[in-house]
DNA sequence: GCCCAGGGGGCTC
DNA sequence: GAGCCCCATGGG
């Protein structure tokens, strides 16, 4: 599962996704991710960005805020109306107020919400169980996992694929998880490397790579020769 | 109006 | 297991 790209040259696969890193990072810099005050914050943001844009996620938040209600046990009691109407700028919000009561009833009943306490639990293990609440997934349950954390798991998402297929790593067909074993058995296991790299990735997708048709006129990776 | 956004689940065949 | 469809708001 391995497309060395002719682009970059015939340099290892680690070598080509550093200096791919290292021409992101020089030109878009420390991205602070996750934009969040708290793990809570972090989780509940994970879940609102599903197939959203972060500006949109950012109001919803703001929402929460406003009303005093970002705190795990405060939402476990709110009426789900009244969440519905705060997230309601993320869109889905039928759908996302019930994942976002399920996570919490989750964080309450396994962990007596103590978020600091659910990561004693193992990556694998945990991974596991938050795949097991309806509406995480794999980038959900990644975001969560790498972003409020600290654990060992590199993120994958549309733009990653989106990204690395046109750069000629990957077909583009890839299932999630091979996607991100790509990247995890290429890269040193390093949180702070794996949490700076999606984040720079999202930074280039929404800024470069967006949509069906590229507009990367100032493209940092024409460098490597890429002709998105 | 159109396309797209830091996905995920359920359904069909 | 690969296709579809649905979810719903907001910016360009």
């Amino acid at each position: 599962m391995i497309y060395l790209t002719e682009k970059i040259g015939e340099e290892k696969i680690t070598n080509q996704l550093l200096k791919i890193y290292s021409l992101l990072f020089e030109k878009y810099k420390d991205q602070h991710w996750w934009p969040a005050d708290t793990k809570f914050e972090v989780i509940v943001g994970a879940v609102l960005t599903q197939f959203i844009s972060w500006r949109n996620v950012v109001k919803a938040i703001d929402n929460i805020k406003e009303r005093n209600l970002l705190d795990v046990y405060k939402m476990h009691e709110c009426d789900i109306e009244l969440i519905k109407e705060m997230i309601r700028p993320a869109g889905f919000f039928n759908r996302k107020s019930v994942v976002l009561k399920s996570v919490i009833a989750f964080l309450i009943e396994e962990y007596d919400g103590d978020i600091d306490k659910m990561f004693y639990t193992s990556l694998e293990v945990l991974r596991e169980k938050l795949l097991m609440v309806k509406g995480i997934g794999p980038e959900t349950a990644d975001s969560i996992l790498l972003y409020a954390g600290s654990k060992r798991i590199f993120v994958v998402d549309a733009y990653t694929i989106r990204i690395f297929t046109r750069l000629g790593f990957l077909k583009g067909d890839e299932k999630y998880h091979q996607v991100q074993q790509f990247f995890m058995n290429n890269l040193p296991t390093e949180v702070d490397l794996y949490n700076q790299y999606h984040a720079l990735i999202v930074k280039l997708g929404s800024e470069c790579c967006y949509g069906k048709k590229p507009k990367c006129d100032n493209c940092v990776l024409k460098d490597l020769g890429c002709t998105l």
